[in-house]
DNA sequence: TAGATTGTTAATCGATTAACAATC
DNA sequence: TAGATTGTTAATCGATTAACAATC
């Protein structure tokens, strides 16, 4: 597909050609968005050894079917050739640019319990060009206190930090309870993006995102799928 | 569905009975069962204001489709009435008596870094009646030490304590590279559900059931968001 | 009775997979 | 050239939504 546009390049002008680049590079599936992570982390582990990879040897790697793999990379990269496959460190750097992990997003945490803390305590934020600047708690047993560097600041605070710091992506890792409180404040705050660890479906308006890692519904899958077992 | 199978009693045997009932309780989709934990906090939070909920209701609270809320409901319920809705109560037994959360089910948790500390001090497993017995590190900084109570100990005392407790949960919280070899122990000693904070696909055997909560993958889909909206 | 609500059947939508043509 | 591999078009599958009949 990319590769088509670059052909036609010069016979539109340059303003509809980069519209037209940008619009197709937003009609990734969702799905497949979830899978690129996936790869990019294991072509970063062989790129040393393997110059070039097939789909098809991706997909066998991880039990996809290789029409799967082969669409999800047509979808970041255009680049493969018949019989040799996709150069490693092209297709590394492809979905790099596709991930945008080259940039810098700054983002707040809100609720430094013991899932907040190792949030913000994991450094694997910053492959993603994501850098988590304060984490916000009223709880006297941690306010004030610093996490892997980072300050805990009072909620009080949280208002003036969005603001100046210009953030876009919030964390919530509160109790239920406060789960949607907090969200409608970030969005008032003009919050884009929402990580929710919350067991709840927040509500939000159009052109902010929420991700739900709802752990609570993993382990009812996984609790079924258990019991499923023991019934029959 | 449920009604009528009970309508239906008698003119079968118990055991063809209990047989399609277990059947028909196993094809609950995986999207119906990944909403029923947001309902069920839900409605307990407002079971004592609350003696009767319509789908209709629930489905305003989240933004979603009431067709979707009552199919939900449905597949867990079939006790709700035209005009009234579901007992709040009756609703809370029916959902989780489907997720299994009376019963007990042992967990261990294979790494203790930060991701892995966070959740075995997170107590809302119990809701689920899963109880993670112990975490297994052979990092010095944890192994030895106790963590909510709960002992860290040396891979090499995973086999005895899985076959001993017979464990059927395994969650992994180690680092990508070891991943899919702790993955296979797991296997080698017969459980039967993994919950795999690694960011990778795990390959296991028919039977073997993973849920991945990939938080690269929520970071790609969030990252991508806020990348989109700043392009265009 | 009238109206709110349930539950079911059919239509739509998005994602996956299968079949096939194109290319190095 | 022959064969491996890509990329595309069509078929399938599962989940969501719309339309409607049933019920208290």
């Amino acid at each position: 597909m990319r590769r088509k546009l670059l052909l036609l390049f010069g016979a539109r002008s340059c303003t509809e050609e980069l519209y037209l680049y940008f619009m197709e590079d937003k009609n990734i599936s969702l799905q497949t968005l979830r899978r690129l992570p996936v790869y990019l982390h294991y072509l970063k582990l062989i790129r040393k050894d393997t110059p070039s990879v097939s789909a098809t040897a991706i997909a066998e790697k991880f039990g996809l079917n290789n029409v799967q793999v082969r669409k999800d990379l047509a979808a970041v990269s255009g680049s493969g050739r018949p019989k040799t496959g996709y150069f490693t460190d092209e297709l590394i750097v492809q979905i790099e640019n596709c991930l945008g992990c080259a940039s810098q997003t700054k983002a707040v945490l809100i609720g430094a319990g013991n899932l907040g803390k190792a949030l913000i305590s994991y450094n694997g934020f910053a492959d993603y060009g994501i850098n988590v600047i304060s984490a916000f708690d009223n709880s006297a047993d941690v306010f004030g206190r610093n996490i892997n560097g980072k300050p805990v600041l009072s909620m009080d605070e949280l208002e003036a930090v969005c603001l100046r710091e210009d953030i876009k992506l919030g964390i919530i890792t509160v109790p239920l309870s406060q789960a949607q409180s907090v969200c409608d404040t970030l969005v008032r705050l003009g919050i884009k993006a929402i990580w929710n660890f919350a067991p709840t479906i927040l509500r939000v308006p159009d052109g902010v995102l929420v991700e739900n890692e709802n752990l609570a519904s993993s382990l009812a899958v996984l609790s079924k799928h258990l019991h499923k077992n023991l019934d029959s």
